[in-house]
DNA sequence: AATTTATGTCACCAATTAGTGATATGCAAG
DNA sequence: CTTGCATATCACTAATTGGTGACATAAATT
């Protein structure tokens, strides 16, 4: 009893309960305290307010380096090198997206508002998708192909589908809530990138 | 004064008024009243309460009309007009997104509930898909191209792009807050298309 | 042991929410 | 003019929200 810290964390995990149940929009001070079994004025003592808290939460959640290690990993030296490795990073990215609910919750807080959190991932993955893009463009040299406009779409298309799913079950005819819609989706993404390796190492 | 109708289309366009706004997840009985300048109960005694009021509301709004509109222009008869069609199909559907922050906020909510409104307009979506990839299917045989699946992607690619870059400047290097980036999401769909369309009609 | 400090609880405030019963008012028919 | 009805307003309740000051208690310092 009477451990400071120890409050602290559990008014944080409070908050990882909360987001993994409901999402960051509908997240609040009550709620919280409720969830920690603690009284609310400790959230204001300990950490200054909603917004403090939340930015701890997100700095505790390894989110960010899971982000880094996926990045890390694409690693290009030629054509077939080139689609093992893109496919294996947007088919990764699928599925650590489908399983992790947090993270989920997370993209979809970036859609609802701006604030210093969101900001703050934003900023991070910017980073991380420069250094990939200067790692991409070192392997291809001389092609039409945009490639942060492609990874837009691709990701765009990867994250959209699995925020959709938690509501819709199929979309355009492809069922989400079984498995074979989903590899369906990853057949596609091997494909368009097989596809696009042909038209980058044409000569 | 006193007229039932002029009332109700009263109450129905603060609702449009608050989601082009605030959108949806924000809006309640009190802020529609206030917008409106009448009374709350009103909302009650007209509509039944808020969920029926935001069914007139969507059901009025032409949001559905425009979406047949541009499913049925799709037209194909061979690989050029493949290439034209759906190129235009999807920049049309980004620019009009771009342009509809009503159409915008619709798609965000389907991503953040489920209620009988999303659930209804993912119906009418999911007819209409449905109606396009049979067309596709009589205008292109015997390909191992998953067009319903290549669709999502590109459509999720851009709803999200669309969606994001109302809170974030740029993603992955694209500028999203100068038409230069925008162009470039263009020019990428367009070389898409192309490209898929070259192994589609291969032979 | 006594006192100070850190930690935690309680009780309240003002604002806002969804929802409802009683009441007022404009209008049209008698 | 007056009665009756549709239309609209008012005034309230109960619950919930973010936020704060006063108080209690455990632990550490003297």
């Amino acid at each position: 009893m009477r451990d400071k810290e120890e409050t602290k964390q559990k008014i944080i995990n409070a908050v990882g309960k909360i987001i993994e149940k409901d999402g960051f929009d509908k997240i609040g001070i009550n709620a919280i305290a409720k969830k920690a079994g603690v009284d609310k004025v400790l959230i204001y003592r300990y950490f200054g307010g909603l917004d403090n808290l939340l930015n701890e939460y997100v700095m505790q959640e390894d989110l960010v380096k899971r982000l880094i290690e996926e990045f890390k990993a694409v690693d290009i030296v030629g054509k077939e090198s080139f689609i093992k490795s893109t496919t294996d990073f947007y088919i990764k990215e699928l599925r650590d997206l489908r399983a992790n609910k947090k993270y989920q919750e997370i993209l979809l807080w970036e859609l609802l508002e701006k604030n210093s959190i969101t900001i703050k991932i934003a900023e991070i993955r910017e980073q991380l998708s420069t250094e990939l893009f200067e790692k991409l463009n070192c392997a291809i040299k001389n092609t039409n192909i945009d490639i942060p406009s492609l990874n837009n779409i691709l990701i765009g298309g990867i994250i959209y589908q699995v925020l959709r799913s938690r509501h819709v079950d199929q979309f355009a005819g492809l069922k989400y809530n079984h498995e074979s819609g989903w590899q369906r989706l990853e057949d596609t993404i091997h494909l368009l990138i097989k596809t696009i390796a042909e038209v980058i190492f044409k000569n």
